[in-house]
DNA sequence: TAATTGATTGTCATTATTGACAGTAAAGCA
DNA sequence: TGCTTTACTGTCAATAATGACAATCAATTA
């Protein structure tokens, strides 16, 4: 009665890797699927079969980059001890290994590029965004109850803008130096929240 | 002895703003050179004549838009007053005008996007940027003489990043009081230099 | 073993894009 | 008017990418 056993979501992870991956260096139209199927190490029909025509695959990619933005931080915020939570985010944010998902980032870049003329992805795209800043306020206000909400909101802001730069530019290999400035920026921001 | 008249500077600067408009929605590989020729109202064989082939597109590419930015800090700079400096600075670069070109933005990033195959492009994208940086910490240095240069780099550096957030993020047309924090964190971050 | 289901591949016509070249038009000067 | 220089256009072969379909392979169950 039934055939072959489906490994349809650990190949769909393979591909939106490898996707994303072209997409981050050479934009949306520059993912050629044949070199899509060259970095997953896959033929390309195969990578057809699993994300159907172009448009199709853009939107598996909008798909892929906006519930692993959610689901990343829902993980993160999981992970924040007790206490001094926003100084913990702040350091997980700007650690090396939050900054080493960079293509994520890109990509996503790429899709707010074009949501210029696409009014469903633009709104996926701002909510995305929203929600990150409020997941930050959230835990900044946790500390800091006292301090009202736009000051909190103007700190998540500044966090999360930090840290798009920060990631959006790995590909510039910047010297050391610089990106340890953006950690201390962050972490002023949060001092000012104790005034 | 001499023929017709060049008009190569006005057409050059024509066929580029309308490239940059191009890359910036739809990417490097993604800006075909009929829709340039669409977007800039000329015919596809003219774009080429001017700009050679993709390669060296790229090319005039990327010489423009590091030129353009450095021309436009040093105008923005020459134009800023006597004193308080460092808030004049925040205030022209959240302000509309400033925001109102997004495009060449976006045009920087494509090519920083694709600075991670091409070493060239990168030195030129970092050293553009730090730049940038650095005309900025020249501000804020001359209005906090005693600040130590760390804390004026790090100042720098996050309005900075801000500026590129917010600027490339203007396809998502974020309601209106999103755009007003980040004026207000980096007004935060210069009353932090007065400590 | 046969059947069934899905993964995987091979192949090809269609299309879009490019690169190149020859040729035409316009504008200045002798 | 003729000459020269540059802007601009038309056209076409070559290439790259896509979309689609048929065919084959692999794994599981009856």
């Amino acid at each position: 009665m039934a055939g072959r056993p489906t490994n349809r979501d650990e190949r769909y992870l393979q591909v939106m890797q490898a996707l994303v991956r072209c997409v981050a260096r050479f934009g949306l139209e520059g993912a050629t699927l044949t070199q899509i199927a060259k970095e997953a190490g896959l033929t390309r029909p195969l990578i057809r079969h699993h994300l159907g025509n172009r448009e199709e695959m853009i939107g598996y990619l909008t798909e892929f980059v906006i519930s692993r933005f959610s689901e990343q931080n829902t993980t993160m915020i999981s992970a924040l001890p007790k206490q001094e939570r926003s100084t913990a985010l702040v350091q997980m944010l700007f650690s090396e290994s939050a900054v080493s998902a960079p293509d994520m980032v890109l990509a996503f870049a790429s899709l707010t590029a074009r949501a210029t003329d696409d009014a469903d992805l633009r709104a996926k795209c701002r909510t995305s965004l929203l929600s990150f800043e409020d997941a930050i306020a959230k835990i900044l206000r946790d500390d800091h109850p006292s301090v009202d909400d736009i000051r909190i909101d103007a700190t998540a802001h500044g966090i999360a803008a930090l840290y798009f730069n920060v990631t959006s530019l790995a590909p510039l290999a910047m010297p050391e130096n610089r990106k340890s400035l953006a950690s201390l920026v962050a972490h002023n921001l949060l001092e000012d929240l104790k005034d």
